[in-house]
DNA sequence: ATTTTCTCCTGCATGC
DNA sequence: TGCATGCAGGAGAAAA
């Protein structure tokens, strides 16, 4: 594989508007679900179709007069449940979700609006369109996308574990940092919880998952863990007001040990952060932290 | 030889 | 301007 040459010598990845990982999505659920339940749908309306799957052309029909029961969260899929259906819902990579008077004008990128009885609408914004609304009838785990998704990092239900990394990593020869970015292997671990779970861990993310002991990935499953409890904190308290129509993610910047910190001192040992491009992803990492 | 599993690459869209 | 980003799908390789 061929780095990619970068015309300036170290990229920092802009990290002021991150992309919506498994704690940014679950801060919005916390948010949106208190103003969803036990509402009504009226309708929905659909400006722009084509997100990363077709929106289905009959979702206001599926969706008007059904009353919401619950917002539940699978890997970065939000899942909000009506009477006869589920509505999924994905952020992609700048997708937002807000909770705003539903005559609010709407913006180039507010692509669907799921108006509610009570005035206010759940509108997406998503200038990417990597995101996804899609409609499934009966159980959602069993909707293809769904489907085969490996387990949650956050339940201590046993089912994600250090035992349970070292098993699934066996006799593979691809990155460590790859391995756990994958969502039929853990859910809900994109390219910044990877890097800082893999620093935490003191593995190096070039590794080949299949050589890693038991042990490490007993360490490895606690920085998952960890590193997502706590961006949850962080985000449930200063990330938005879902019913305000402002509001970015104030974030986490200073709490990041080496994503997008190429070329700046290890927080630890001083250091050099270094920065790799491997699959088109950028690895962040340091040297002497990280075997 | 055929099927299954594994890894890696592509494409989508847009802000900076 | 070209790059970064999540993620399904697919090409091709490797294992079964």
């Amino acid at each position: 594989m061929v780095p990619t040459v970068y015309r300036n010598k170290h990229y920092t990845p802009p990290i002021h508007n991150p992309m919506p990982e498994l704690p940014e999505v679950e801060t919005t659920r916390r948010g949106i679900a208190p103003l969803l339940e036990g509402r009504r749908i009226e309708t929905a309306v659909v400006r722009q179709p084509k997100l990363r799957w077709p929106v289905p052309p009959d979702l206001a029909r599926m969706l008007s007069g059904q009353k919401i029961e619950s917002v539940a969260r699978r890997g970065k899929y939000l899942l909000v449940r009506t009477e006869n259906g589920h509505l999924i819902l994905h952020l992609g990579m700048s997708g937002s979700l807000r909770i705003i008077p539903s005559d609010t004008p709407a913006g180039p990128h507010d692509h669907v609006d799921i108006v509610l009885d009570d005035g206010q609408c759940l509108r997406l914004r998503d200038p990417r369109r990597f995101g996804a609304v899609l409609w499934a009838t009966g159980d959602p785990g069993l909707h293809k996308l769904l489907a085969s998704l490996g387990p949650e990092p956050l339940p201590e239900d046993g089912k994600f574990s250090g035992e349970y990394l070292f098993r699934k990593s066996r006799g593979r020869t691809r990155q460590v940092r790859d391995f756990i970015m994958d969502s039929h292997i853990v859910v809900g671990v994109g390219n910044i919880y990877a890097n800082e779970a893999l620093f935490r861990a003191g593995i190096d993310p070039r590794r080949a998952a299949g050589r890693i002991s038991r042990a490490r990935y007993g360490r490895l499953a606690s920085a998952i863990r960890e590193i997502l409890v706590a961006a949850i904190q962080v985000g449930g308290t200063t990330l938005r007001d879902f019913s305000d129509a402002k509001g970015d993610p104030g974030y986490f910047q200073q709490t990041l040990m080496v994503y997008g910190r190429d070329g700046q001192p290890c927080k630890v040992c001083g250091s050099t952060v270094r920065r790799v491009v491997s699959g088109n992803r950028s690895v962040f990492f340091c040297r002497r932290c990280q075997r």
